[in-house]
DNA sequence: AAACAATAAATTGTCTGACAATTAAACAAA
DNA sequence: TTTGTTTAATTGTCAGACAATTTATTGTTT
């Protein structure tokens, strides 16, 4: 007989022990730094093969959730998510969402736009020197002859990434980098002609000396116009490949 | 002599083989739906155990990357990565990063609702009867008397959500929905005083209103008292701990 | 006693081979 | 046609072994 409807098993083994500790773990019951029971001691416990435990761990340890160390005195420790793993995370998860589910560009443009500006009177009356530096450095390079598409875009994605740790506050600096990262894959599409990059450049000048100067309305009024710059760009290169095709 | 420093073999086997695959995905070079070799021909062609492709493939699949089906025709797919997922993901990683970092609360608080704030000329322009309806509903539960701290909290992320998804962009959708949720746990700290949850119904209420009505201004200003009462209620609370410890 | 080298032990990492469970497709029967 | 049955491919799990890594211990030398 047997009817035994104890738990839905529909998920597989190695995914219920890794839901069970992940459960455990942002429910404090494990703490940072805690070490987990040992390979074998998990296997006998959940009544399952070693191999099984090992690729519940490995989902975790995917999701940075844990750490694993060889040697007597290693193991399995609940890891500390740090802000960089996090911010991997989070980039990883925002471009393939963006990539894989063709969002309208508009949308993700205005997004984007629209959290910075939120940024922008945080950043303007907390900015230090070493924002503007990389600024204006990322500024200079956007205006160098040689640079490739990718790299203008990369040295973009910094500039922007600067303005918003300028407004200094952690959060916004892991949200911020989420939605501009994932934007690189969409602007690394568009061909920049010089006098694109010139007028960026000039904006970003803009931005960068309105910030300088503490004057948050002027650096917003020049966010509005890089951004219907950004659109009208991608504009130009839809109709180009519209007349190709 | 066997120098071979092919590559750096630092990480282990399982790792640089889901690393791989990885890259093939976000380069673009496996595509959505697209079936992987079965786990037999990738232990051949990676020239390791089926027991290491297997926990290769486990960490893919806690990142949502691909997705697994037994049977002949089953195999490991390339997911579509969904907003439900992406959503999980996102609060998963900030929830952690927020609980296991002892972050200010000012700075959560601050992102929180300056990136609100960034959202309300959107909600007021765009929000619809189905979201105000949400919004009306949820503060008639917060009004409620026989509601847990837990649950009025739980109520208020949906009246949150609900205003952020007034905006009408998907994107701007899922980035708030990670700061707000992550902010729970915090906002669960609190004891919530029946005069509390009065003054933040009714601010929620003008809030409402104001967004019904479409008057940005206005709604932001409500939104700049709520902040203020939330750290105040968050300072009361830290005030209460210190007497009493 | 101190410094250093060899050894042992615990733990994760990988391999091998087997069997169970699931499922689509091919086949057979009513 | 429909309905069951078999078959084969594939993932899921298991058991046991050995390799690699790292710490603690023990022994040896100075």
């Amino acid at each position: 007989m047997s009817i035994a409807y104890d738990g839905i098993n529909k998920e597989g083994l190695s995914t219920q022990i890794a839901d069970a500790i992940r459960t455990a773990i942002m429910e404090g019951r494990l703490v940072v730094e805690q070490r987990l029971p040992s390979e074998n001691e998990l296997a006998e416990r959940f009544g399952v093969s070693r191999a099984t435990v090992r690729e519940a761990l490995k989902r975790l340890a995917a999701q940075n959730l844990i750490r694993t160390q060889r040697g007597p005195t290693g193991g399995a420790f609940v890891n500390r998510l740090t802000w960089s793993e996090a911010h991997d995370a989070l980039v990883t998860t925002s471009t393939l969402l963006i990539g894989m589910n063709d969002i309208p560009f508009e949308d993700v443009v205005e997004a984007r736009f629209t959290l910075e500006a939120a940024c922008l009177p945080l950043a303007a009356a907390r900015r230090e020197d070493k924002h503007l530096e990389v600024m204006r450095q990322e500024i200079a390079q956007q205006r160098m002859k040689d640079v490739s598409d990718e790299d203008f875009c990369a040295s973009d994605v910094r500039f922007h990434r600067a303005l918003a740790d300028a407004a200094d506050n952690p959060v916004l600096s892991f949200q911020m980098a989420g939605v501009i990262e994932s934007m690189q894959p969409l602007m690394n599409m568009i061909t920049y002609r010089m006098r694109d990059r010139t007028r960026i450049a000039a904006l970003h000048d803009a931005l960068a000396d309105a910030v300088d100067a503490k004057k948050a309305r002027a650096a917003l009024k020049v966010l509005n116009e890089l951004s219907s710059y950004t659109l009208e760009l991608m504009a130009a290169r839809r109709n180009a490949r519209a007349t190709t095709a």
